[in-house]
DNA sequence: ATGAAAGCGCTAACAT
DNA sequence: ATGTTAGCGCTTTCAT
């Protein structure tokens, strides 16, 4: 009789090997081990318990998962590309640890533009087969992402939506209020003094970098003498020109907000080296706290508290695999300003 | 009838409603979704898969899995902690995408001392329960580990450590060559002229540690004129002092290799602070070449390619998985030294 | 060219 | 206090 199963595996222990070794019925076994025997004989229930351990049973969960649909499995997909989302993941994962629930992870920023829509579709069937409770993403678009939208909507599998918001779809989402954040920055740069500054984003594309934008704006309209001189695009090539025509004026912005870290990290670099001094000459604040250990230079940003929207994805997760139809819920978590030394007061 | 299943979940598509639907068996549809359907009618075929694609039909993996033992899942567990773990996920992930795997991912460094092995083991058996066919992961300790080692041996799945090994446990390994790297720390700092140098490490328990640390010091003794003045241990409260009371010597070192980036960046702080100034006074080695986007120190470092040991380990478990009784393997992937700004020639 | 039936490991309704 | 049986979704003999 050819093995149908994998290996020569020590012959894996099942419920049926257990019941057979003690002589009684498989559902004997089954209602003990699980808790349902309250009827058994207490010598019955120790030789059962004594065996299981004693072989060192393992329920299959596979099984389980077939009968009763409830896996405690979820499917998570995320860019691997930013420590942001280890830290989402983390958050994530501290939830999933307390309530029997184990993630299967996959990233989706590593594939080519053209086939990226096939590739995600093909991750989100590999969860669904494996039959995930429910799924947690960061849409790698904004645009695209229907389509597999409906691969697990159609499923009725409840799917939470992380940092990028898909205004298409209806559907769980958490993610950082960059507006709120952006107010923060021009609050606190006003509130050293500085009047002429400079936003320096990434286009007009990514709705993130539009958000920290316009909560800056708005703040700094409202303001009696401070502006915003110029939005700079770090995705022209010209970037580095325009940044630097702008601090070539007689009066120069003394205060330069970027949409994120690493735009922060490496405007400092061009100021450094065109011979600015910062926060002498201008203060640089960033946006999302990555850990840098730098030393020389430690930047003024926000902390976006990624663990706590790793966390609040998981409860929305658990909340929804319970509920048959809970209301769509929306959560932007707010910022906190984290001063260190690229600003400075210039009063 | 009590709805057994989850949810009210739009009937679930099987192979048996599609058999219905179609007026076949589901020993039909089986086959031919299976492309074991050589002998079946065109007609019959088309019809099916038409069917099929029209209800967007998706198999159940936890049925196959449970049949066959073959659940094209994996098991991976890491510390979040360092984004090179991140990297190395990184490489297992992208040859997993090539083979239909996916992995049930689980961090293992948040916990308490005490219960660390006991929520280590609890996630092992959350990994077994769900058949993965093969464990990856970063051991913990070098010590306890053989207890969850034994769940995962015991049961014949195939275990590759990552990082740190094991020295007890007789199972596949993929690291870093530490020891190689300090050497070729040490072959550089003595092409730039430097003689008198210093070894940050982290005291006597963390291995890679102390190979860097025998390559390095290997490489010097064989030197005619470099020598490691002394080892730092940047475990204790007076590594701050002692760095200092070693540079504060009328003849001090200028060349300091620091077992880890994050040392590299936390020592070059207390020497910038201290008025000295890098790598004019001394230069700096770090280890790991961390994704610093730091402008003012960019810091000279050992590449370790995480990618590479994570695509090595995925490779290995594919190849464990498959055959029977697999040689053991152990890699030591080589790095390549990085020279940036922190380290000068002083001939 | 297609079907019937057994079985994978387990739960739960239905006996006795 | 314990056993019998059906069934979860599917693959795989073994028929016809």
């Amino acid at each position: 009789m050819a093995n149908r199963k994998k290996k020569s595996q020590a012959e894996t222990v099942t419920m049926k090997s257990i019941a057979e070794e003690a002589g009684v019925t498989l559902t004997t076994v089954s209602r003990i081990l699980n808790n349902k025997g309250d009827k058994y004989a207490d010598a019955t229930k120790k030789n059962i318990l004594e065996i299981a351990e004693r072989l060192k049973y393992r329920p299959n969960a596979l099984v389980l998962g077939m009968q009763t649909g409830r896996t405690n499995t979820a499917g998570v997909m995320m860019p691997s590309s930013s420590t942001f989302y280890s830290q989402v993941i983390s958050g994530i994962h501290d939830v999933f640890m307390k309530k029997e629930t184990i993630m299967l992870l996959s990233w989706n920023d590593r594939s080519v533009t053209q086939q990226e829509e096939v590739i995600e579709r093909q991750i989100i069937h590999r969860m669904v087969d494996r039959r995930v409770e429910g799924i947690i993403l960061r849409p790698s678009s904004e645009k695209f992402e229907r389509s597999y939208f409906e691969e697990i909507w159609e499923r009725n599998i409840p799917l939470i939506l992380i940092d990028r918001d898909v205004p298409t779809i209806s559907t769980h989402f958490v993610g950082t209020d960059g507006y709120r954040g952006g107010e923060q920055v021009a609050e606190y740069l006003i509130s050293l003094g500085h009047q002429n500054m400079l936003f320096a984003g990434s286009g007009s594309i990514v709705s993130s970098s539009i958000k920290r934008e316009a909560g800056f704006r708005k703040v700094l309209s409202e303001s009696l003498n401070a502006y915003c001189q110029r939005t700079l695009d770090s995705t022209q090539n010209s970037y580095q020109t325009d940044l630097l025509e702008c601090m070539n004026q007689r009066s120069h912005p003394t205060a330069i907000f970027c949409y994120n870290d690493d735009l922060a990290m490496g405007t400092a670099k061009i100021l450094l080296d065109a011979g600015f001094s910062i926060p002498g000459d201008v203060s640089i604040v960033g946006f999302g706290n990555l850990p840098y250990t730098d030393p020389v230079m430690p930047l003024t940003t926000v902390e976006q508290y990624p663990e706590k929207i790793g966390a609040e994805a998981a409860r929305l997760y658990f909340s929804s695999i319970r509920d048959q139809t809970p209301e769509i819920k929306r959560r932007l978590l707010p910022t906190d300003l984290v001063v260190r030394g690229s600003t400075r007061s210039i009063i």
